[in-house]
DNA sequence: TAGCTGACTTTCTTCAAGAAAGCTAGACCC
DNA sequence: GGGTCTAGCTTTCTTGAAGAAAGTCAGCTA
């Protein structure tokens, strides 16, 4: 545990994870999202990268300098801790806004669910594939969560 | 979700949580234990009861000035996060030797859990009260969790 | 009354976070 | 084809927190 918390338990990292998750996983992007500094955002990128939760691609136009960063399998499966925090959060801390509540939900039932890593409403298992967060202050809508390399699969094969 | 990383994001914050969960809830316990320095640890638990996660306790002998830290309804409801961060490591992070591993196990039917809030052998939710947390470098026995306040229910009170 | 112990608090040094600027390589523009 | 733009970092500097070690204090113990 103490290992893994070595990995996960860093603010930023988890806050970075959150950002991937939403398919949010260019620099710049990340960086305003997260109004985090930009040294302080390689390093846990590096750290990310080096622990095997993200990997980087090329993105868009061709083989220019623009990567994003992507889960792996490994990263993919982090997302019950970050459910867990999000239902702890919405549970126990006010929100400061009406805006700023944040919701798991289950796109193959469509249900809210209040488990970190099944669906309350009809029992399946959560995956990044089969879930959505929703997020006022992000999108009217529920966001998919990115996946282990959109479009192409690459998955565990790093 | 950013709140609630304020609070479960420190590393330390999860350890000490961890401890207080192993019923470990003294201060020279859990600063043996976790190798952290007293002022680290002094702050850690002053910022978990001010976040109203910890209460403190007075215990043992009449009234010295020896206290225990123990959970409030608040704090035990974190025990997902806890969860999900030792099934994640425990699937993903090699552990450094046979001892270093750590189950999850519900005490209503003994099985071990892959779910951080829900037994996986018979769907039953996880509370404080019927999950026991296996370490073997801890202790030989699987070790039943600490609930808000042992002994006299203070709990959701404060 | 002279330790001893648990639970801190203080002090000091070192390391990481934060802010701001600089660098680089390809894209775009005319 | 020279100038500008932009994404994705890297460097530098300052400030704040972590870590180590010693000090404090109240009550028990002998």
């Amino acid at each position: 545990m103490a290992r893994g918390l070595d990995i996960l338990g860093d603010p930023w990292s988890m806050l970075v994870l959150r950002e991937v998750f939403f398919g949010n996983g260019r620099f710049e992007a990340m960086r305003d999202r997260l109004g985090v500094a930009d040294s302080v955002l390689a390093g846990r990128l590096a750290a990310l990268v080096g622990s095997g939760l993200l990997t980087r691609q090329p993105y868009g136009d061709s083989g220019r300098s623009r990567q994003e960063y992507v889960l792996t399998a490994k990263g993919e499966d982090a997302l019950p801790v970050l459910n867990a925090v999000v239902l702890w959060s919405e549970k126990h801390l006010p929100a400061p806004s009406e805006q700023a509540h944040m919701f798991v939900l289950h796109r193959g039932c469509g249900a809210r669910t209040s488990s970190a890593d099944s669906c309350t409403g009809c029992g399946e298992r959560l995956t990044a594939e089969n879930t959505s967060w929703h997020s006022l202050t992000r999108t009217a809508d529920p966001v998919p969560l990115a996946t282990a390399c959109p479009g192409k699969q690459i998955g565990t094969a790093a």
